[in-house]
DNA sequence: TTCCTTGCAAACGATTTGCATTGGA
DNA sequence: TCCAATGCAAATCGTTTGCAAGGAA
């Protein structure tokens, strides 16, 4: 997705919920865009520069967070990584490096993904859960680190 | 796993590694044995009674992680929750409920397990990562918040 | 004007650490 | 005995919040 048509998305979305997209919010999502992997709230403050104080930029992150625009991650002790929903990046996962600490998305070939969802709602059942979504993280040594 | 026998086997892990299998550590060892899901510091502390002041508690959680016996899980903002290492409880994965938070096992049966397998491999490849392990969380509703 | 957003500084909660004391092999 | 483990209090670090100022509709 190009970074105009993500903005179009977005914007859609926020208006959607009388949400102003502001340029502080716009920032977050670009830098979010050209990332790899879910970003933490001092790594967003880098990418944009130091152009949106940390406090905003955590109020940002909430906002687009209850807008259904990013989606958390807990991957890592102590900071909380963000990323952009699958609606808007696709369905993906994750893997972490045992290493480096960095996480990748994976895009998960459809094939894959879908025997991924026979496990899901085999797993669910015997647990009597209602599953609304999951996540598969691998970890080990990325190709830096191997 | 009874408690004993599980007391001995993380004796004779640390034990391997010339570290001391202290009243503090028995006394969480014994806490999470008893969990059906991931303790957070927090919850530990409440569960051995305040025996353990947080400060100990939380070296004593990063003694057992570091020795292999703990692991991490980092399932929500803010916390980190512990568990016994697969090598101790056996391999499994998480449901997580949207609604009231609560992170509980599931042991999976070897077939389902099989897949999942085969699904990482097949991931890791296409972004040249050596998968060491994985964790599959599923997030929905359990049977109470249903 | 009116309500939302921002920036700064102070507050918070989870986790860590310095240091003197205690306890186990 | 002697070093590792503990307890307490203070320090850190990520994150949140109060409040006054700035901006868009």
């Amino acid at each position: 997705m190009t970074t105009s048509t993500l903005d179009q998305t977005v914007a859609a979305r926020l208006e959607a919920g009388g949400i102003r997209y502001t340029s502080a919010r716009r920032a977050v999502v670009a830098a979010l865009s050209r990332s790899v992997g879910p970003c933490s709230a001092a790594e967003l403050y880098d990418e944009v520069g130091g152009a949106v104080p940390l406090s905003s930029l955590y109020r940002t992150l909430n906002v687009l967070e209850e807008a259904g625009v990013l989606v958390p991650h807990f991957g890592a002790r102590s900071v909380t990584r963000y990323e952009l929903a699958d609606w808007i990046a696709g369905h993906h996962h994750h893997v972490v490096c045992t290493v480096c600490g960095r996480v990748e998305d994976i895009d998960v070939p459809e094939h894959l993904e879908a025997r991924v969802g026979e496990v899901v709602e085999a797993l669910a059942g015997l647990v009597a859960f209602s599953p609304e979504d999951h996540t598969l993280e691998i970890e080990g040594r990325c190709s830096s680190c191997r």
